[in-house]
DNA sequence: ACAAACTATTTTAGGCTTAAAATAGTAACC
DNA sequence: GGTTACTATTTTAAGCCTAAAATAGTTTGT
C-alpha cells in the first residue's frame, strides 16, 4: 500500500468517486492543453509567430476567395470580436487584406496577401511534422478508434447544444 | 454527387489529404473547445463567475491546505504569471487569501475563505450535471473506451515532450 | 561566511478573448 | 417609401494569458 503522488495537473486532480464523464473532460482537456502549448511554444521558437496568428492564417490560406469575418470567426471558433483584432494585426503586418464586399457593405472579406501564403507554406510542413510526433506514440489502429469515438462525441455534443438553445447557428458569440 | 457543406468549423476545414494524427487532433481540439464555450457561458449566466475563477476555485477546494502558486499553476497548466492575476482577483474578492510560508518565505500558499468555499458549493454540482448533460449522448461502454484510449494518447505525448526537452518538470512557463 | 547556483514568485509588455453595446448596411412588411 | 427587424462587423471594458525579465529568498560548495 502507498500513498499516490501530488496531482500534477488538472486532470490528475481528478478524483476515484469523480463519474466517468467529468473523469474523460478533464483527460480530454489534458490532452488538448498539451499539444496547445508545445506548438505554441514552438511556433514561437522557431518561426516567431503566435498560435493564434498559425490558426487565422490556415484558414485563410485554404480558401482562395478569402473569408468573411463572420465565417473565419466561426471556424476558429471565437468571437467576432477577437476576429478582428487578429486580423487588424494580420493587416498591419501586411499577411492578410481585407475589403468590403461589393454586393453586401457590411461584410468585409479577408485575404492572405503572397507575404501571407509564403510565411505559411514555411511552417506549415513544421507544423504537420510536430503534430505527428506528439501524436507518434499511439499506434495507428488507436488513432482510428479514437477518430471514431471523438466524432461520436463531438455530434453528441452539438445535439446537446441544439436541444438547449436551437437557434445557436455558430457559437460562440 | 453532391458538393460538401461550407466546413461549420476548424475542424471540419480537415481536408481529405490530411494525415490521421492531424484529423485526429482538430477533432479532439473541436470537442474541448464545445464544451469550454458552454461551460463558459453557463458558469457566466447562471452564477456570474469566469471559467478561469471556477478552475481555480476548484482545484483550491479540493485541498485543506491550500496550494503554492507553483502548485495551483501547474495543476491549471498555466504559466505562474497568470495565476498570480487569477489569485489577485480572488484575494481582491475575499474568496481566497494568500500567506507565506513560515519555513520557506519564498513560496506563498494560497486558501479558499469560507466565502470561497460556499460559492464554489452553490455551483458544484451544477457544473457536474452539466458536463453530463454534454457527454449524455454518448454511451458508457464509448466513454470507457474514449478513457483508454485518451490515457495511451496523453502517455505518448508526455513522452513525447520528455524526449525532446527532459527537464521540463511543469509545463507551461 | 560568502559567492554562485537555484527556486518561487511577481512584474512587465504585448497580445488574446469574451460579452455586451454600438454602428451601419440590408431586407421585408405594409 | 418609411418603419421595423435583421445581419455583419466593430468597439469597449474587463479580464485572461504568455514569455521574458526582475526580485527576493534558499541552498550549496568551499
Amino acid at each position: 500500500m502507498n500513498i499516490s503522488p501530488p496531482p500534477q495537473d488538472y486532470e490528475a486532480a481528478a478524483a476515484q468517486d469523480d463519474t466517468l464523464d467529468l473523469r474523460v473532460w478533464l483527460r480530454l482537456l489534458s490532452c488538448t492543453n498539451m499539444i496547445e502549448a508545445e506548438i505554441r511554444r514552438r511556433l514561437r521558437r522557431e518561426f516567431g509567430v503566435t498560435l493564434p496568428w498559425f490558426d487565422a492564417v490556415a484558414q485563410l490560406y485554404s480558401e482562395n476567395d478569402g473569408l468573411t469575418m463572420s465565417a473565419l470567426s466561426r471556424r476558429l471558433m471565437v468571437t467576432n470580436g477577437n476576429a478582428t483584432s487578429v486580423v487588424d494585426r494580420l493587416v498591419a503586418a501586411g499577411h492578410a487584406t481585407r475589403k468590403p464586399e461589393p454586393q453586401d457593405q457590411r461584410v468585409q472579406r479577408v485575404r492572405l496577401t503572397r507575404k501571407g501564403r509564403s510565411a505559411f507554406e514555411r511552417m506549415h510542413p513544421a507544423h504537420r511534422r510536430w503534430i505527428s510526433e506528439l501524436m507518434g506514440g499511439t499506434d495507428q489502429p488507436d488513432l482510428d478508434r479514437l477518430h471514431g469515438l471523438l466524432a461520436t462525441l463531438k455530434g453528441s455534443i452539438a445535439q446537446s447544444l441544439e436541444t438547449v438553445s436551437p437557434n445557436a447557428e455558430s457559437r460562440p458569440t
